[in-house]
DNA sequence: GATGAATGAGCGTTCATTCAT
DNA sequence: TATGAATGAACGCTCATTCAT
């Protein structure tokens, strides 16, 4: 007998707006600042319902952390789905908007708390190591398709490292401004991409 | 209540120990992590003590922030008071001294801990962005010299905004390995270092 | 680290819990020597319930003090809502009582505490002024009553001012012996009443 | 050999200048909020000597309580000593004065800080009844005189307790309004005294 | 299962008191 | 003797966690 009772979410689709919220207080008063308390308020439900979703506070961190770190691992491996030529022809219209993405606020400010965390942290430090060597090669591969095989080796994995650390750079540099420039650094960036990226032919 | 009384030492030296106490403490447990309790265990001195030298936590943060950021400026300046022509040789034979002390865990770390902290903390982020302009000015400098004229204009601080990142994403960079393969790193930099500067000639 | 919860009872019955725990606090103590812990051993809750019922220990002080001096004014007015004749016979008749009341020591000692308070903390002297004038006006209006219209304009306010001092007098009187003698007290102030009160004809 | 040496004031001169210093500290913050590096500035001295000369803070607390009421005790018994044709107009020309002093700011505060205080803790209760006898019988005996006989025995002892009640009310009636009609209360306590004091034949 | 009141350890800060200089 | 730096218990307050309802 089907029934069609008070909308009862499934266990993930709570979980989700749990951690939605979480991130949202997050970003406004950084991990420490996030109170259980601000958390339920912002998801709608009492604190108690938290924990019957996570074991503790501790344990929203780590998931919000992962599902931060898993983003961006969707965000690199997704973007060498595509066919080859599209591609370079592709980063480099689309770069505004990938490097607008990670550099949004919102973005920027949990990832340089999640860095900082995990810089004493060893959970969140696991977390963010875990997914590192995909990471890697996953620039990697997209490397060497867009310069069209010229990079390889140790020279391909440095220059991977490299936009790494710019994307990471990237990160903080919102900081240097009351109203960052974001256009002008997005121009300097597509400039050193397109030093790599082999010009579509 | 036994009593073993610090003697007394010259205000310099007294507040400058209370300084690294609470940095070692900030690095182990972040800002918000280290207590006054730890910083006055740490510094081996009374909690009160604390107080004689620093109005309040927030002012240890602010002074802490202060002197990494200015340490960073130093860094930068110092390096073209140098001569012109020993300039280029010296930057790609130091990088790896200048790099290694960038990415010191603990200078890491630390900075870190500023990046995400100046994300919320208005006061913090107002000691980042008050060097913000000199330090990329110095940087202009430095890359206008070494590159022997060769950039210029809106190009040349383009140029100096990336760089900024690469050393602003190198802080991440030691996260991703549990014994982080500085040497290839600071490689790959040298090799993006050279792409800039004019070969001495 | 063993649980025993007070259980949950109504909003306003724990917050007259702790109100009147706070009072028998500041009583031993004065309002600074009550501690927020001995507020909460007092009343049998943990400190952290205190702060669900009051937002500070500020806010706790201010109702305690609202409390009495309203506690005043409605024995103030309340007499007066009284019949004409009735009045004055009554006033006589239960002077004691109603002397008594304002000697008791548990309020005495609490208004003599809120008199220092609003000496200096401007919130407190807020609200010892608020409910001057009405005081003021009630006083006036039970003297022209029991007068028999004899007192009026300036006159009336004097004595009524008068009267007011002979109250807040009272309050210290009981500090003079150890073991007050307050039926003598009693007496003459019986006898100053009847110097203005006429006499039931 | 006579030396004419630095300033070397006495022991009793320096106890008052610091017991003066405590006064004016307590008057701006009370008992409680005076503390000890706040009188030793205002003395103009260090903290640790003021230790030489008031073994604690309750040892500063109690010489002031004992300060005040024995100024109070002065000025009663001071008065009487004038000859009996003089004393009643005197008393009836002065009043402003007298209860100007009474009643202003820094005495009325500090008084009402005292009763506070006496209120609960038992040495302060002490003091203030060694003296409470002596100043009965002052007031007994000045207004035995000024009501040229007419008082006496038990009468007279509740006029002097109702005097002793209106004195001490005038020190909470400065806290009704912002800027106190002092005038007023003055004239009305004047009025007061005139119907007890036999006016000068 | 959901609620949110209760808990209390632990925070940043103050200040009476001590004592090396 | 005078100084004021050092001490640390104790304060007001917060918040992750628990559990009776």
């Amino acid at each position: 007998m089907e029934r069609l009772r008070k909308p009862r979410v499934n266990r993930e689709a709570r979980e989700a707006e749990i951690a939605d919220a979480a991130i949202r207080c997050v970003l406004r008063s950084g991990f420490h600042g996030a109170t259980m308390d601000s958390i339920a308020r912002e998801a709608g439900v009492s604190v108690g319902v938290i924990y019957r979703y996570f074991s503790s506070k501790e344990a929203i961190i780590e998931h919000i952390v992962a599902a931060d770190i898993a983003h961006l691992q969707m965000a690199l491996t997704g973007i060498h789905a595509m066919g080859d030529e599209a591609l370079v022809k592709a980063i480099l219209d689309d770069a505004d908007k990938i490097l607008a993405d990670q550099q949004a606020p919102s973005r920027s400010a949990l990832r340089l708390e999640i860095y900082a965390e995990a810089a004493r942290n060893p959970k969140v430090a696991a977390i963010v190591r875990k997914f590192a060597p995909a990471q890697r090669e996953a620039l990697c591969q997209l490397l060497a398709k867009t310069s069209g095989g010229a990079l390889c080796g140790e020279a391909l994995r440095a220059q991977a490292d490299l936009f790494r650390m710019l994307a990471d750079g990237m990160l903080a540099f919102g900081l240097y401004e009351d109203a960052p420039n974001r256009a002008g650094v997005i121009a300097a960036l597509k400039g050193a991409l397109e030093g790599v990226i082999a010009p579509p032919r």
